[in-house]
DNA sequence: AAAATATTTGACCATTTGGTCAAGTTAAAT
DNA sequence: ATTTAACTTGACCAAATGGTCAAATATTTT
């Protein structure tokens, strides 16, 4: 008996097979998106997954069979957060608010899940191999009711002319995601030390009153 | 005789030896780029790196030693192209000008060198395992003499109070850099085709006039 | 012309890696 | 209690990979 792994051990008070699999599979996956955000898919080894997973190599093949299929279940349970977020931009009708709440979700996303963040950003800068379809169905059609909006509010002068509409999106996108994929460049130049909560709640308000303003409201 | 390659026997004409080293250095820099570009350092192999330079492998290693130390050439090299870019933003005293033609440079550069943006993503997204030193020494120095510009500016009451200075930095970065560390998301988005030279121009305007308005100067 | 130096390239090797498998262990069903 | 199904895990393997080396070729120097 004394030949079980450590977290083994810690596990055998008896759980149900179905709260095993349920576990296994979210620590897998956490671990997974950790070590694909450092390392992005091809850099990135079953057995640098598994000892961050605390687990065997075989139970990672086992639950997910292919790294190449547990990357996308990563990417997919990113996107689940990702939408919950992007819903908050089309239940608003003044654009002050929508952008206000939009771009705090997507900061709070940054700090809450960089690691999603980032995996995203490697398979997007990679070409999004992976990802082709996902990006040219469901985000595309997120974006042309977000277009939709924005131009909607130009027309009604609530909003200066920004030209194309996905320029402002785009730049919304990059600086949120700035704080999750980049969060190494900013812990070195905040004098090496990561951002605190209320640091980064600062720049959260700063970054909202920035994207008012380039469209021409007032914070 | 006839078992020379293709890439040889271009080269038979006697050049010196002295440019043979030039060229094939050059010849591989940037093919490394591009697929350090797409698969960042650990995904990327020095035999795609050989067929993409359209030489053998060997030669690879002939010239440049290491996959590393080659990576490390290319960070450097983009590094001087990025460097120029900053220097314009001192040169100017009114912000309106200095913003004007530093986030229209960076434009340019996400335009005409993407690869190497996204090297320097992909670099920075995994940590800076290899950069660390130079993002705390060279970066850092530029970054703080760029917040003092900003700082004086509003001062002088030329600019809003943005809060901290780097913020608008960040959102500079990203803005601009997002055209070509996610251009394919960019294509996806505009249709599957390419922005055009005519369409990219007029992104770049969109964007300085977005970045011009976010802290309170008229376009 | 011949010796010295630099470049080119295929063959080769040790290590790493994604994935398999079979033997064991634990929980569920009969 | 026994059978069945699900989970666990170390051992193993074929393919890929970074890097070496020596032999061949090309240029430069003497």
């Amino acid at each position: 008996m004394g030949n079980l792994t450590v977290a083994a051990k810690s596990r055998q008070s008896s759980r149900s097979k179905e709260t095993i699999r349920e576990e296994n599979e979210l620590i897998i996956l956490a671990a997974a998106e950790k070590v694909f955000a450092m390392h992005g898919l091809k850099g990135s080894t079953t057995m640098q997954i598994a000892d961050t997973a605390k687990l065997p190599k075989s139970n990672i093949h086992y639950y997910f069979h292919t790294k190449l299929n547990l990357y996308r279940c990563v990417l997919e349970s990113i996107l689940v957060d990702w939408m919950k977020a992007a819903d908050t931009f089309n239940t608003f009708d003044e654009p002050r608010e929508a952008i206000r709440y939009y771009v705090g979700a997507k900061m709070d996303l940054s700090r809450t899940r960089p690691f999603g963040s980032k995996v995203w950003a490697n398979e997007i800068i990679s070409g999004a191999p992976e990802m082709e379809e996902i990006l040219s169905s469901k985000l595309k059609k997120w974006v042309d009711s977000c277009v939709k909006s924005i131009n909607r509010w130009v027309e009604l002068e609530k909003i200066v002319n920004v030209g194309d509409a996905h320029t402002l999106l785009y730049m919304i996108w990059a600086t949120t995601q700035h704080y999750a994929d980049f969060d190494y460049q900013v812990m070195i130049l905040n004098n090496g030390k990561k951002l605190t909560d209320s640091e980064f709640e600062e720049k959260k308000q700063q970054v909202i009153n920035l994207v008012l303003r380039s469209v021409g409201l007032k914070p």
